[in-house]
This record gives C-alpha cells, structure tokens and sequence, in this order.
DNA sequence: CTGCATGCAAATCGTTTGCAGTTGA
DNA sequence: TCAACTGCAAACGATTTGCATGCAG
C-alpha cells in the first residue's frame, strides 16, 4: 500500500459522486503534485480488482469509480452525465426468472437508470 | 441517401448479430472495397438519429448497432463479447416506480443481461 | 447548381504500456 | 533485498474531424 494508492482510495471514498478516472487525477493532484495518471489508472485498477472500490461502466465513454463497493444502482443524467445512486431492493432472482428467455447462461445483470439532475431538469 | 448509406443498412438489416462500427465496415468492404471507416461511422450516427437503427452503448468499449429498433433488452457474453437479444415484456413503469428514490427526473433505463453464450459456456 | 456526402489522413480522447529509477514490506 | 510501484512519455484502439473532391436531389 503505497502513498499514493491510499490516497487514490481515501479521496474517493470521501466523495458520494462518481468521478471519472480524470477527474480522480485532478482531486489527487492537488496533495501529489507529481502523481501521472498511468498511476493513477494502474492504482484504481488494482484496488478495484482487490474489492476496496468499483469501476462502474455505465453509458459515455469513460470509466467511473465508486467508493461503494456495496450493490446498488446508479442514474444517469442524460445532459451533463452526472451519475448518481439510486437505493432499491436489487432486482433479485432476475436471471433465473429470464434463463429460459435465453440460450446464454444467465449470470449478471447491470441497470442503469437515466434522467435529468437537479441542476439539469 | 447515397448508395453507401444504403449498403450500410441494408447490411445491418440483413444480419442478427449487434456488430460493432468496424465489424460493419468489413461486411460493407465486400461490396464497397473504397469505402471509408469515416463514411460508416458518419452514416451509422445519421441512421441512429433518424430511427432507421439503434446505436448500443452496451458495456465494453465499442459502440454496437441494431438494426431492429423496436425496444428490447440485450445479453452480452462475458468471455467473448458476443451481444444477443434477449425478448421479455419492458419493465413498465420503472421510471414512474423508483421516481421518489431519487431527485433526478427519471427518463429512462437501460438493462443489459449477461453471462456466457452458448460457445463460450 | 449546391449542399450534403465521400475517401483519405490526421487529430482526438480515454486508457494502457515500456522503461528506468524508486520504494515499501 | 527485491518485487512491486512510480513518473514519464510513447503507444494504443475507438471514434471524430478537416479537407478537397464528388454526387444526389
């Protein structure tokens, strides 16, 4: 556990958004003013791939990363891509009930709600 | 509407998978050995905004497309990257459903199932 | 005619990687 | 000690764009 990958986790463990892997670099910089972004790409791929953080891929082109690594959904804003939590009981069971829809095996699911923020609405 | 724009979604329709931009642009290069990844990226972006297709921001890192537009869910494989449709009846209502969970103006969702296809299980 | 579409190549954006020097267990 | 980690810069893959020419309406 390096410096910099604590504070990689700690920064984003103290923010309820969802930055993206830029945006985690901007925060970081300003207490490692020398930090790369290879450092921080490489840290956030190994403390997610350690369960200490998720990588979300939801809609747009980059990555995000959560600090909560507990199941649960996320809203998208369709206009300024801030993404947020959204608390419901998780969808259970939904691949059993749709296995026979489908030759795949069933094994995981991902959804992701979409709307207007505050700001945006 | 140009002959390479027809070829483009003639294409699509005539196929059931959900290829990617360039998986689309080797089918089309049989037929059109000039044509350009700009010209089938430019004409699959002026399809999807007329309804002639459907653009899937589906999880991995390419853009897919469909040439049925009807609203329907996707299953992804997760080893190959393989993307099917899977039929079942719209989660009606979700948006209205979860709109007091959350401070966004709920619009729309999007769900992708996955697992392994019948190859790679 | 003329404005949108093309082919080509270069540019962009997010992300990954090779390398040589550094550091934490 | 020494494998894992860092900063830097170059490489990468997907997508977008500028430009001069060509074609559809």
């Amino acid at each position: 556990m390096t410096y910099q990958r604590k504070v990689i986790l700690d920064e984003l463990r103290g923010v309820t958004s969802h930055p993206t892997a830029d945006e985690i670099y901007q925060i970081v910089k300003k207490k490692l003013s020398k930090i790369s972004m290879g450092t921080v790409y490489r840290n956030l791929e190994v403390l997610s791939k350690k369960g200490l953080l998720q990588k979300i891929d939801i809609s747009g082109k980059q990555m995000r990363f959560d600090g909560n690594v507990n199941k649960h959904y996320h809203v998208r804003c369709i206009k300024c891509g801030r993404v947020d939590d959204i608390f419901f009981k998780p969808l259970e069971d939904l691949e059993k009930k749709l296995q026979d829809k489908s030759d795949f095996l069933l094994l995981g699911h991902s959804l992701e709600l979409s709307g207007l923020c505050p700001e945006c609405k």
